[in-house]
DNA sequence: CAGTGATGTAAACGCATGTTTACATCACGA
DNA sequence: TCGTGATGTAAACATGCGTTTACATCACTG
């Protein structure tokens, strides 16, 4: 069994795809640097090597496991009249099946050329969309700020589990994240 | 020169501050992971196997560094009444000479053994002392938005550095802060 | 059906890095 | 002054890990 369900024979792309999905998985539970090789492969059943035949390296294949959970775009679809409330619950969805992008982000901060790759798509795949659907002189200045609210959450979520952010968010906590959200497209 | 002057001799209590000096700036330049014993021990001037000998390994000596930085206790004569101008007065202050305790705390969380050291001495000396300093009944999810508020802003300005925060902090950003600080304390 | 390139695997390689070991050298007391 | 322990150093060691290599196996085409 799993043998003619789940493993069509031999198929390149979706060889690519299974090692691109373990990728995410293993990036944002354990981050870039303590993410081996090995584990993503042994996640995705298939040999190490491929890794680099594949994607080029353990660093390119960050880029592409990261492009593509940035290309699912949250920017989109999002009204301004319950701005806090939608990301509040874009961040805590529990029934996400993917990986949280900002969680594969934050993870290559200790590593300085994961964290070139992640500042460079940073820039351009979520600050400037979300500057330009900002709008207006400070457009920047709000960008900044969603990225500081956004960033400490996840990091006390994902990086540095304190008693406050596991399980469901304190009530008063997720309504201050609401409201600060919230305030960024306010003013 | 340079021979009488800061080497008196040998003294093992001088040779092992200047280490934790040394893993103090290094830590906090570099990261847990990409800060070598090497680099550390260069800094300071001495061989590398004295970390071991000192401090009982690269990890025991983060533990030491870290607390040690910890230890220049924030939270001492800081008055409600300017709270936020103040943490974000010390935050950015450019004159600093010793290293900002958060930002060794953040290069710790790509190493699964130095983020629990971490985690708990985040919580010993500094939440836990923060969270009485606040009190009442909200005191711990006050403080939980200090460690979002501050961390997000360290990682922009040390891990992810964009436009927005090198340099002096943006007016309108440092007032943003300024004010999400000062809420933290005037509810 | 034969052959050839694509696909996948196991093992070895190379390198970086924290740690340990063996040895040298200085300081201080008898 | 002599010797002994503390202090410091250079080199070797051990290991984890990304990558490469050599080989096996499947799939498709003529």
């Amino acid at each position: 069994m799993a043998t003619s369900v789940d493993t069509p024979g031999r198929d390149a792309d979706r060889t690519r795809a299974a090692i691109l999905f373990a990728a995410q998985q293993i990036f944002a539970e354990k981050g870039f640097v303590e993410a081996g090789v090995r584990d993503i492969t042994a996640l995705a059943g298939v040999n190490q090597s491929l890794v680099s035949r594949y994607f080029g390296g353990k660093l390119k294949l960050f880029e592409a496991a990261l492009a593509d959970l940035l290309d699912a775009r949250l920017m989109t679809d999002l009204s301004r009249k319950d701005f806090g409330r939608r990301i509040v619950a874009i961040f805590t969805d529990p029934r996400r099946d993917r990986a949280q992008p900002l969680s594969v982000l934050l993870g290559a901060t200790a590593d300085s050329e994961a964290r070139a790759i992640a500042l460079r798509l940073l820039r351009d795949r979520v600050l400037a969309p979300l500057s330009g659907w900002l709008g207006g002189a400070e457009a920047d200045a709000r960008a900044a700020r969603f990225m500081i609210v956004s960033t400490g959450f996840f990091t006390y979520r994902d990086l540095l589990p304190l008693a406050e952010f596991s399980g469901p968010v304190e009530p008063r906590l997720r309504q201050w994240l609401e409201d600060a959200f919230q305030a960024i497209v306010d003013d």
